[in-house]
RNA sequence: GGCGAGGUAGCUCAGUUGGUUAGAGCACAGGAUUCAUAACCCUGAGGUCCCGGGUUCAAAUCCCGGUCUCGCUACCA
């Protein structure tokens, strides 16, 4: 494998809109950071890119909720996310932004550019307009109710009840949130990039050439969306927050999120140029330069399909891989900051390593125990319990505790000083087959070590890398326990000579802790900076080809006394923790009901249009009795009902196999829309509608008559 | 339903192109030890490799069918 001549990392842009978890730590900076830091300890050159992804429609519109203005937004959480990265040790050579000028000159050129050439097509479309407020309406801006979950409040692009994608269109009886009023359809031309166009490119370079060393995952995520078929892509949008499309006659349209965010990498490399003096454009056009995407699953589609057209396009070099993460579950539910079910980076810091008991270490614990669970190839758990057992069993007993007391035994034993090594013993060792037997098997076992974690850093595997790092730390336990140099001690009134097989005990084990040190740096950096500090070695020392080496440790340097790289976590401490997860949770549910709650105006504005009486009685609603209930084939969420109207019998569709089962509801009375048009779903014919009532947690409900009556009972 | 990824010890995961008796860590049981943050070290027990077929001298691994979990997608009048 050919060493490239310079390496562009970056990490998936954070949305500036609210605190980012650990699950996003876990699935894209910190394996970013792990591999980075690897990289410079091997004097390679490479620049660490990042920062704030800031425009998009749901920043504007959550200003608008806030009563303040997207600017503030994004001032108010760029500067936090930034910190809370630099908390956790995430090293950025650069965390940029994209409201920066230079970025909206860079988004700008790069769409020029791919205009000129052709590489774009226009559209024109009908799209909702605004009368009252004169302008067209992005997706964010519409309400209504949603097709899929009756949901009152869904918004154009999706609904954030039920999580369904949705366009505009599908609403029913849509509303601007601008206005209140209903949008009129008006036309409007837009830009696309025609995806369709490179097909054949995507098909060769992902499918045939990246088929072995990407993850299973992400090819199997890009082959999906390519034999699906690929379509033109949306590249403008009606709206006043963004990148103006840099062409006459747009006015009013801006450059669509996601065509302007993955540019920001670009823009941040150049500000990071600026700043140090450099020249950006090897890093994006060189193809000497590996690049590497870290992002979560979520984001493969852009990084592997939408980005690399507009890269190829625009003349730049491809990524090398995009080793996507899955996702961090959190104590066996999905991670989500909405409902209070997770753990934010920033709470994570005040609570533990900004407090008095914590410190560095805390954010290293923390790193440490996301590696050990990356979700590299399946969905993963975070669990407290399994913090503090990775922690408190790995980190400590293991890797801590062998330093700790290399250290101690080395004051009492050696004067606090790197002893002399003496090579006739270790000649005359015996020979063994377990490296933990001996001076030279221990040797060995660092360069193994080493190996095998540049291996594994190199394919990206980080959770294997560092269980390794652990591992050498067991050795060098193992070594010590057979060694046993506090025994050897007590024989030295008969046999001075003893000194020697315990100075050449203890060299190995200071040998070891300096290599541990480095090997250690990439996965918690802050406590190998501070075994530097107990080995009074300057961090030049932490370069990845001093790994492997046993002379890092002057004979006759005088170290500093030991000090406890980790502290243990308490079982109060986690239960704390499980508490406060309960509390988040509960408080979130209330701020939701009590915003619906005070939001009145907001909610009458989402009422459906008033109608006339007349209107309502167009509408017949009817009792009747569910008889036969049935899966319907190929679609996970629809029964096939058979309702009795007194009348008559006649099949109903409805959408609500995900919470009932056809037992049970079979004999219950319902409230039928009795004279709805027919419709044909999934190739039945549904007669009427069922009227279901929702609570807050997504439970349905039937609207039912509350004593049993005649079927066919009319309602009004 | 379609597509993608997964299913291996109580838990978290390895298992390279098929090849002795399927591995590791944690947890568990027993032992040893005291330099160390009651930490370390040794030993042990623990598996129908999701199920069923097939190919092969040989299958956790390859093929077919089924099943469960996660993601995308379709279905929700």
């Amino acid at each position: 494998m050919n060493t490239p001549k310079r390496y562009l990392i970056t990490a998936a842009l954070p949305y500036a809109n609210g605190l980012k978890h650990i699950g996003h730590l876990a699935g894209a900076y910190l394996p970013a950071d792990i591999y980075v830091r690897y990289l410079k300890a091997q004097q390679r050159d490479v620049v660490f890119v990042c920062g704030s992804d800031e425009h998009g429609t749901a920043i504007p519109i959550q200003a608008t909720k806030e009563g303040t203005t997207a600017q503030a937004i994004i001032d108010k959480y760029h500067p936090i996310i930034e910190q809370n990265f630099k908390d956790l040790g995430i090293a950025f050579d650069i965390y940029h932004r994209t409201s920066d000028p230079l970025h909206h000159e860079t988004a700008s050129a790069f769409f020029k550019n791919l205009e000129a050439k052709g590489d774009l097509e226009t559209k024109t479309s009908e799209q909702y307009f605004d009368e009252a407020a004169n302008t067209f309406l992005a997706d964010r801006y519409i309400k209504g109710t949603c097709p899929s979950c009756g949901h009152k409040e869904a918004y154009g692009d999706q609904c954030e009840k039920c999580g369904k994608t949705l366009s505009p269109e599908e609403l029913i009886n849509p509303v601007s949130t601008l206005s209140g009023q209903a949008p009129i359809k008006k036309e409007t031309t837009h830009w696309y990039l025609p995806l369709n166009r490179h097909e054949d490119f995507l098909r060769e370079w992902i499918l045939k050439e990246h088929a072995n060393d990407w993850r299973p995952a992400v090819v199997g995520q890009c082959k999906s969306w390519i034999d699906g078929g690929l379509q033109p892509r949306a590249v403008t949008r009606d709206l006043d927050w963004g990148i103006k499309v840099p062409v006459k006659g747009s006015e009013g349209k801006v450059l669509y999120v996601w065509f302007d965010a993955p540019i920001g990498y670009i823009s941040a490399t150049k500000q990071w140029a600026l700043n140090n003096n450099k020249d950006w454009s090897p890093y994006w056009n060189d193809k000497d330069t590996k690049l590497v995407h870290f992002i979560g699953k979520d984001n493969i589609v852009f990084h592997c399909i939408i980005f690399p057209v507009m890269l190829k396009l625009n003349g730049h070099i491809l990524p090398e891989n995009v080793p996507a993460n899955e996702f961090m579950n959190l104590e066996g539910d999905k991670m989500s900051t909405s409902r209070g079910w997770s753990i934010e980076m920033d709470d994570y810091i005040n609570k533990w390593i900004k407090k008095e008991n914590g410190g560095d270490g805390l954010a290293d614990s923390l790193r440490f125990y996301l590696t050990s669970i990356a979700p590299e190839s399946k969905d993963s758990e975070f669990t407290w319990k399994g913090f503090q057992e990775s922690v408190n069993g790995e980190l400590v007993s293991i890797f801590a505790n062998f330093v700790n007391r290399t250290w101690v035994l080395m004051h009492k034993l050696c004067n606090g000083k790197v002893p002399p090594f003496h090579t006739e013993l270790i000649a005359a060792e015996a020979v063994s087959d377990n490296a933990t037997d001996s001076f030279k098997g221990m040797i060995d076992a660092v360069k193994e070590s080493k190996e095998r974690i540049t291996h594994l850093l190199e394919q990206y595997k980080f959770r294997e890398a560092q269980f390794e790092l652990i591992d050498l730390a067991r050795k060098g336990n193992q070594y010590m326990q057979k060694q046993e140099p506090w025994i050897v001690a007590k024989t030295l009134d008969q046999n001075p000579d003893a000194q020697k097989i315990i100075d050449n005990t203890m060299h190995c084990c200071l040998q070891l802790c300096a290599n541990l040190a480095i090997l250690a740096q990439p996965f918690i950096p802050f406590t190998a900076k501070k075994m530097c500090y107990m080995m009074k070695v300057v961090d030049k020392m932490l370069e990845w080809e001093n790994a492997g080496k046993f002379d890092l440790l002057k004979v006759g340097y005088t170290l500093r006394a030991p000090e406890l790289l980790f502290r243990k976590i308490e079982n109060e401490e986690i239960e704390a923790e499980l508490a406060q997860l309960q509390a988040n949770v509960a408080a979130k549910k209330t701020t939701m009901e009590n915003t619906t709650a005070t939001t009145e105006p907001t909610k009458d504005n989402s009422l459906k249009p008033e109608i006339v009486f007349d209107d309502f009685g167009k509408i017949d609603l009817r009792v009747g009795t569910i008889i036969e209930a049935k899966k319907v084939e190929k679609a996970d969420k629809l029964l096939e009902l058979l309702v009795d109207l007194g009348f008559e019998q006649r099949t109903i569709l409805s959408g609500i196999a995900m919470h009932f089962k056809p037992e049970e509801i079979v004999g219950k009375q319902v409230t039928i829309v009795a004279n709805l048009a027919p419709r044909k779903m999934r190739g039945i014919e549904s007669k009427g509608m069922i009227l279901m009532a929702e609570d807050a947690a997504g439970k349905l409900y039937f609207v039912q008559p509350s004593e049993a009556i005649a079927a066919g009972s009319t309602i009004a």
